[in-house]
DNA sequence: TTTAAATTTATAACGATTCTAAAGTAGAGT
DNA sequence: ACTCTACTTTAGAATCGTTATAAATTTAAA
């Protein structure tokens, strides 16, 4: 429809090919308001949701294996028997509901600055991830 | 040897037979001034240096997650197709070098205060847990 | 010593992810 | 529009860390 030709020209842009079934999984992952975070099995149901004609379970690991790589995804440190995927690639923490499964944003106001005052010599940060694990009260 | 009824006792106290197998384990993990990281991996490798009967990596697994059970070790939440359990299992982050694929203690000195101003309704805290990814710099 | 429950063990099963290699497709050059 | 080649998709196999199974062994209570 619509905003195909803008995931076209991201993909293009990046040196992948836009073939259908990235530009479908484009839609399903950035074609909304809000960021969010799934597994391969989330995103492989979803797309068996809204179209008929199936993308393979290696073609699905491809693209977000590339998407990764390219920078349209983050891969968020949880320890799982599935990876974690996250749309939001900007600097932000989570809690992991550990009834639910699931990963909620903390965004920045949600956690104090935090200060990383060791450094290893000829070593560089790459990354900082808070995870802070929840689960029901009762 | 020596320390060996120390083990026997924290075993029994807590539920579990003082099997041979598992007093070797105890050993190797916690008859130290250190504590340390490792995976199942690298805990087999270890019992196959200091020990001439095997023990079977089935027994290892149950046995590490028997001891995680009690509280004598802890997962570290990181990405990685293996689990990272830790020896010291008191509140503290982690640098991950990602070069070594190793775990490096964080001390509460290393790190600043880590303020999580956000709570859902329902839910509570678990764990709050930190990891640095570095990597060589050049 | 007897006996039931716990533990160990080899091996099978499982499940997420990656690999393989054959068939299909995109796009540059003509 | 046609050709050609590199890229992509695909089904299925392979990999590998971990867990399940079920029989043999060991622990420890009675
Ligand atoms: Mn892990
Ligand atoms: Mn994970
Ligand atoms: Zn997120
Ligand atoms: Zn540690």
């Amino acid at each position: 429809m619509s905003n195909n030709h803008i995931f076209i020209e991201k993909l293009r842009s990046s040196g992948l090919r836009p073939t259908k079934q990235r530009i479908k999984i484009c839609k399903l992952l950035f074609d909304r308001k809000d960021t969010f975070h799934f597994t391969i099995n989330d995103l492989s149901d979803s797309l068996r949701k809204i179209t008929l004609d199936k993308i393979s379970l290696a073609t699905i690991y491809n693209t977000i294996n590339a998407f990764k790589e390219k920078g349209y995804l983050k891969e968020i440190s949880i320890n799982s028997n599935k990876t974690y995927f996250d749309t939001n690639v900007s600097n932000h923490h989570h809690f992991f509901d550990e009834n639910k499964k699931e990963l909620i944003d903390l965004n920045d106001n949600d956690v104090g600055k935090i200060k990383i005052k060791k450094s290893l010599p000829g070593k560089k940060i790459k990354s900082i991830e808070l995870l802070v694990k929840i689960a029901n009260s009762n």
